[in-house]
Parts: C-alpha cells; sequence; structure tokens
RNA sequence: GUGGUUGUAGCUCAGUUGGUUAGAGCGCCUGAUUGUGGUUCAGGAGGUCGUCGGUUCGAGACCGAUCUUCCACCCCA
C-alpha cells in the first residue's frame, strides 16, 4: 500500500467513462460559445507571478500556485533576508511564476499584449484548467477547469442581455432544469453603501450581506458590527432585507431606497433595462432572477454581476459566475476597455449531471464490433473486413491476441461492445462472417455489404 | 490558513475491553466449456491494517507526528 503512487490532494484521474462524460459538457459549451459568435484563444499553465498576484485579493494571492524558481534559488537570497523568515517577503524572490488562477485575468493579460492585432469588441472562449491552493470539499478542487466567454471593447448591456441567453442556452442542451441565474449589479450596491453612509466599507458590508440566505439578517448584522459599520448605517440598511416579490417589484423598491444615489439608480436602470428585454426575449429553461445580496466576485466588477445556481435538490455551490469589469485592462495599462463575461464550472456541472442522471446513454457508447481473433489468417481477414467497417464510420477493433474465445467474449461483454463478428475457416470461404448480438444472444451469417448495414 | 473527520484485499465494508494464523460480499484468475460472453458450479490468488515513531510481554485497535478523504469556517467554480 504505501508504494502504492498516488496524486497530489485536491486532484483527480479522469478514467474512459469519465472523460467522455466531461467532453460531453465541454463539446455543448463550445458548441453554444461557437454559435453566439465566440473565438476561441488559450493562454499558458502559467503565468508571471506580477501578472497574477494583487489582483484577487489577499485571499486569492494566498491561494495561487506559486512555482519555485529553477537553479539554486535560495543561494541568490540575501541573508538577512533569509532570517527574516518572512514567507511574504521571501516569496517573490524565489518564485517568479504562477498557475494561473482563473482564465479572466490572463485574458485581460491577453488583451493589452494583443491589442495592435484584436479587432473590438473582441468575443473569446477559452476552456482550460485553473489552479487553486484551497482545501478540498465536495465540488471543490485545486485544479479544476473554468469554460469563459468575455467580449471585450462595448459597454453596450446587450452584451449581458446576451450573455443570459448563453447561460439559458447551455443549460438547455444539457437538458439541465431548474437553474437560477441570480444578477445583481455593483452599481446597487455602491448605492446602497452610499445611502447608509458607508461607502468606505464596501467590501465588508457587500461581503456579510452576501451571506443572507445562510446566516439569516441576525448573522449578517452582527457581521457587519464586527466589521466596525456603523448601527445607523445597519437600521438604515433594514427594508434591504425585505427586497423581495417580482423583479419588477424588487426594482420599484430599489428604486425608492436608492433615490438619492445617482451611482445606485444607475445600477438599477442597468438592471432593468435586462430584465425587461429578457422578458420579451424569453428563456426556455433557466430563471433570471435579481438578488441585491449577491454580491461574490472579484474585486474588480463593475457593473453586472452574474451567479448560476444548480437546481436546488442538488447540493451543490454555484456552477458559474461572471459580471462586468469595466477597467480589468486598465491594471495592465490598457485603459477605457470595458469587459463582461461569464464562466461555466465544468467539474461542478459534472457533479450536478451526474447525481440528476442525466447524461445521455448515448455518451457511453465505446467501440461498435469486435472480431474474435482465430489466429494469423483470420486475423487478416478479419482487420481487412475491420478497415471496411472504419471506412464507414463504424468503430471497429479486432481482438489482439489469440486467446480462448470465453477470454475473448468476455473482454466484449465487459467493455459492452453491443456486436462480435466470428469469422473462421468456413466463414472465410464464402466471404462471409457470424455476427453476434451481445444483448440478444442471437447470431446471423452475413456478407460484407450486409455487415456494414447492420452495424450502421 | 483554523477546527473536526476518515484510512483494513482491486471495490464496498466487518473486525468485541489490546491477545493465536485479520474476515465477508463483489470483482479477479483457473477449470467444468479446444467456435460463444452475461447465469450456475468447483477451486485459487491477493493484506508489512495509509506512513513513520511511541506505549505494551503483546497493537488493525491506545498515544504522537505526517499524508490522504470528507465536512464546517475563510473564500470560491
Amino acid at each position: 500500500m504505501s508504494k502504492k503512487p498516488s496524486i497530489p490532494k485536491g486532484t483527480r484521474d479522469f478514467s474512459p467513462t469519465e472523460v467522455v462524460k466531461r467532453n460531453y459538457i465541454m463539446d455543448t459549451i463550445r458548441g453554444c460559445f461557437t454559435n453566439y459568435g465566440f473565438q476561441p484563444i488559450e493562454t499558458p499553465s502559467f503565468e508571471n507571478s506580477e501578472t497574477l498576484m494583487g489582483k484577487y485579493g489577499d485571499e486569492g494571492d494566498r491561494l495561487i500556485f506559486k512555482i519555485l524558481n529553477s537553479g539554486d534559488f535560495l543561494r541568490k537570497v540575501d541573508d538577512s533576508l533569509y532570517a527574516e523568515k518572512d514567507s511574504l517577503k521571501m516569496t517573490p524572490r524565489i518564485s517568479e511564476k504562477a498557475l494561473r488562477y482563473d482564465l479572466t485575468v490572463p485574458f485581460a493579460r491577453y488583451v493589452v499584449q494583443h491589442q495592435n492585432e484584436i479587432t473590438f469588441p473582441f468575443k473569446r472562449y477559452q476552456i482550460q484548467p485553473v489552479w487553486r491552493a484551497d482545501r478540498p470539499q465536495k465540488g471543490r478542487f485545486r485544479e479544476f477547469y473554468q469554460c469563459d466567454a468575455d467580449v471585450v471593447g462595448s459597454t453596450s448591456l446587450w452584451q449581458e442581455v446576451e450573455f443570459v441567453q448563453l447561460y439559458d442556452a447551455v443549460f438547455s442542451k444539457l437538458d439541465l432544469k431548474g437553474v437560477t441565474i441570480k444578477m445583481n449589479n455593483r452599481k446597487v450596491l455602491s448605492g446602497i453603501a452610499e445611502v447608509i453612509g458607508a461607502e468606505d466599507k464596501l467590501i465588508d458590508f457587500t461581503v456579510a450581506l452576501d451571506k443572507l440566505d445562510k446566516i439569516g439578517e441576525a448573522g449578517v448584522t452582527k457581521e457587519m458590527r464586527e466589521k466596525g459599520i456603523s448601527e445607523e448605517a445597519i437600521n438604515r440598511l433594514q427594508p434591504l432585507f425585505s427586497v423581495s416579490g417580482s423583479a419588477s417589484e424588487k426594482l420599484a423598491k430599489l428604486r425608492e431606497l436608492l433615490a438619492s444615489s445617482s451611482i445606485g439608480m444607475q445600477g438599477v436602470d442597468e438592471l432593468g433595462f435586462i430584465i425587461e428585454q429578457i422578458q420579451t426575449l424569453q428563456l426556455k429553461t433557466a430563471t433570471l432572477e435579481i438578488d441585491v445580496t449577491l454580491a461574490r466576485g472579484l474585486n474588480y466588477y463593475t457593473g453586472a454581476i452574474f451567479e448560476v445556481a444548480a437546481p436546488s435538490e442538488v447540493k451543490m455551490g454555484s456552477i458559474g459566475g461572471g459580471g462586468r469589469y469595466d477597467d480589468l485592462t486598465g491594471i495592465f495599462g490598457l485603459k477605457d476597455m470595458s469587459g463582461v463575461g461569464i464562466s461555466f464550472g465544468l467539474d461542478r456541472i459534472y457533479l450536478v449531471l451526474e447525481e440528476l442522471d442525466l447524461f445521455p446513454k448515448t455518451v457511453s457508447a465505446t467501440t461498435q464490433v469486435l472480431f474474435i481473433n482465430f489466429g494469423t489468417k483470420e486475423a487478416l481477414y478479419a482487420l481487412q473486413a475491420i478497415a471496411t467497417l472504419r471506412a464507414e464510420g463504424i468503430s471497429a477493433e479486432l481482438y489482439p491476441d489469440e486467446a480462448k474465445m470465453g477470454k475473448q467474449m468476455g473482454y466484449a461483454d465487459k467493455r459492452n461492445i453491443p456486436f462480435v463478428v466470428l469469422a473462421g475457416e468456413s466463414e472465410m470461404n464464402e466471404q462471409q462472417f457470424t455476427l453476434k448480438n451481445m444483448k440478444l444472444g442471437d447470431q446471423v451469417r452475413v456478407n460484407t455489404s450486409e455487415l456494414i448495414a447492420k452495424l450502421k
């Protein structure tokens, strides 16, 4: 046991059946992305540390996997720094590269670096793994895939409308019903902070607010108090907890609440626009909902914020998220380039589909027909037929060894191969094949064209 | 990063207050069956009990460390 090899915490191997299912999800998402006019790019799995560090907050920095420099890197550290044993100070000296933490920041870097070759607005999609030095939990890994679609170079709210449609399209294709697209707007949150006079505590305030459905109103106010938000501000927040009802009712309530804040009103108007258009365009399976407590998201969101909740019967964190970031490329020196995008969490969608048994049966299909190996002459005869079948698009294989029938049949059985061909001397003499249906157990004698017809 | 939890055969798990040679089901291999799998029957292989250290006459069981699993925080897809 001890000598058995293993893989690092939070990583996984994928068996054939799992890869087939993952590909099904990926192909579905990719199909929708291209259908909506997005173009694929890829970026390196690791970036220069300075590209990533400081972009996700202190918590994010902690979760970034750092790559040790090559060579005798400790020799270059001066003694006084080494003696301090301060990891935070030491890290930049011994690590200059890091594994990417998400796909959005590398994308921003890409846009800035390639700005002269890009035609704006630029719609790109990207499906690649990301890494986080997190503690694993259910649906939480240290290596996982994100599937991102972003548009940069347009401030049009029609993009947000299209992203809502895109979410709906993907989940409809996957036949995943009961998905809720939660939407909020950073400007609404800023407006609330402004109205209650806690602008300087925006982050603390939003993080606490985000936990409303988890720890309740009392828990949220308690956390806000602990973070130093004044009692007066918390009292003024009161009406917010009772924002409920339909989208238009929520919007009306927010307008009332935020009347004195121009930024807040702007956020409400943006939410209203998107809701209104979606009401006309209609969604197929997903539900769009305004959630004023939705505050997750990285520090760079400036407008819309999206988060996708799995159907309520599945206990799973969000399966997607996104939003508008007006100044993402600004940190890399390219100003006035607004972006908006969404992300799908492939690994979590997989767990949800698995739990709800929503993978189509056909995705598990393997080889269509196995040819039994009876010996050299027979194998050659079989391979000639196999070549013909393959040219017809039928996946076929020859059992490589001249093993006992039982073993060869057992192989077909275990791999769920639906058909087996037996071709020995008597079949060869008549240019025929014995085709056995493994499920029914019956078998027929056929020629080549009949064989193709039966297997197609 | 904090707190808890888990680890015994390929898989799922039993294993009494610490006591002889650690078990079961499923799976695997061989045969009954030299051109017929999935059913049945007979036989067989497979474990330094996660790892390292400690307590003890004696440890799968108790203690410590470490790794891993899952869970709650933090945060997030």
